[in-house]
DNA sequence: CGCGCAATTGAGTTATATCAAATACGGTGG
DNA sequence: CCACCGTATTTGATATAACTCAATTGCGCG
């Protein structure tokens, strides 16, 4: 597990204003005067795969907004097995449970080459005393991990190996804006649904045996999403 | 199913500010005036078990929170299988997504006798313009709401059927304040297990023989929690 | 080209699901 | 209080799915 590389760091909250995807990030609501209050350097990142954002139990000093790539995040049992409970992409918020001051619930990986802003929790905390406009962004952001995760029991903790595994397939694909989405290695499916990594990788054989997933190189690939979705109901 | 009874409604606010449980509830840190800013009359109900207080799908004019018993979330999938996503108790809220305008993501049906307090939505949005005491209230229920469903997932979803049935036990037993707790029907244990019905069954029978888990009647139960314990790790 | 890791495949074992039957339990009415 | 009924639970036999362990193949990268 490789530790946090830095490649560029724009410092400072000036690039906010003129985020490319400043609608889909936490800042989309924020006035003008509102970015004025930003007091601490909000960083842009650059992490390669395999990256660790932060590591569960460790204190959260910021929130990270991704804004390209996927990252895991991974819960620890005490009996040393550990499952992920969820995928973040554009977007989406890691880090969420350091505004109430508690330790990271997770690690946070990259599963590929992310861009990711990182933000000082203090700013957050400012924000939120000083304006109500980043209230109801906030608030969906919690909505939305939420009903992911309660997503990720119903759909892919439910259910015999092979329909996880579609269920997960369909759910990457519906997520990316091109035909073709990252497949994680067999032993991150498993992690994800409950089941081993070879379980993962029989059942991904058989798909691409019958031709409903297309391997394209670069941990990408292309599914059959009607077939697919006749697998699972 | 049935449907929902109202044994008694108290109707208004005031009560609201002699809660026996207020250090518990959404309103903890409210302002004698803040009350005065609650124009919608909030019910105390009184559920029997088996109650629906909304289904998924539904629209979700209230936030419901938990005065004493457990509720159940159930999710549906399009198959027509259905899954338990979580577990409600004393403190926490039921329909927190109404607060975003979303439609309910779950069934939430009571498993045993409940006593709920019934919010309109527009109270909350009201007391959320007007006063900053309620955000951090309303987001430590997200953030218990969000680390409940990922320890549903590392806890209750991951490991062999024994290993889970121990550490739903352990679960329910924890969050009772004396030393015995419901106990759920066979089927709803599966249902939160992502096992079979006989399977759950047969688990807890074997408990019970090994002397580690004694009904006590009325759906109440006692556990060795160390021996449970050893059991999952 | 070959090294190292990921993925695949197969055989054997174990756990869980499935199906069916028997038993226990709670509530109701006599 | 007891008998009865419907439902939940338990139990067993069998089928099936998933895990385990081990070996092999494939692939990316230096």
């Amino acid at each position: 597990m490789k530790e946090i590389t830095i490649d560029k760091a724009w410092r400072g909250a000036e690039r906010c204003k003129n985020c490319a995807i400043r609608h889909l990030v936490l800042f989309s609501d924020l006035s003008h005067q509102d970015f004025d209050r930003i007091h601490q350097p909000i960083d842009d990142l650059e992490y390669e795969p395999g990256t660790r954002l932060y590591h569960q139990g460790e204190e959260l000093r910021y929130v990270y907004t991704v804004r390209s790539g996927l990252i895991k995040l991974v819960q620890h049992l005490p009996n040393g097995t550990q499952r992920i409970v969820r995928l973040l992409r554009q977007g989406d918020l890691a880090g969420l449970e350091g505004l109430g001051g508690q330790v990271a619930d997770h690690d946070a990986v990259t599963l590929d080459h992310a861009s990711v802003c990182r933000i000082p929790v203090p700013v957050i905390r400012d924000l939120q005393r000083e304006t109500p406009n980043l209230h109801d962004s906030l608030m969906r952001r919690w909505q939305k991990a939420l009903s992911g995760a309660d997503n990720w029991i119903t759909r892919l903790s439910t259910g015999n190996a092979r329909q996880r595994v579609a269920r997960l397939l369909l759910l990457l694909d519906e997520a990316s804006t091109d035909d073709s989405f990252f497949l994680p290695t067999r032993e991150d499916m498993g992690a994800m649904l409950g089941i081993t990594t070879e379980s993962a990788s029989k059942v991904t054989a058989d798909f691409r045996r019958r031709g409903w997933l297309k391997p394209l190189g670069g941990h990408r690939a292309w599914i059959d999403a009607r077939a697919l979705q006749e697998e699972v109901d």
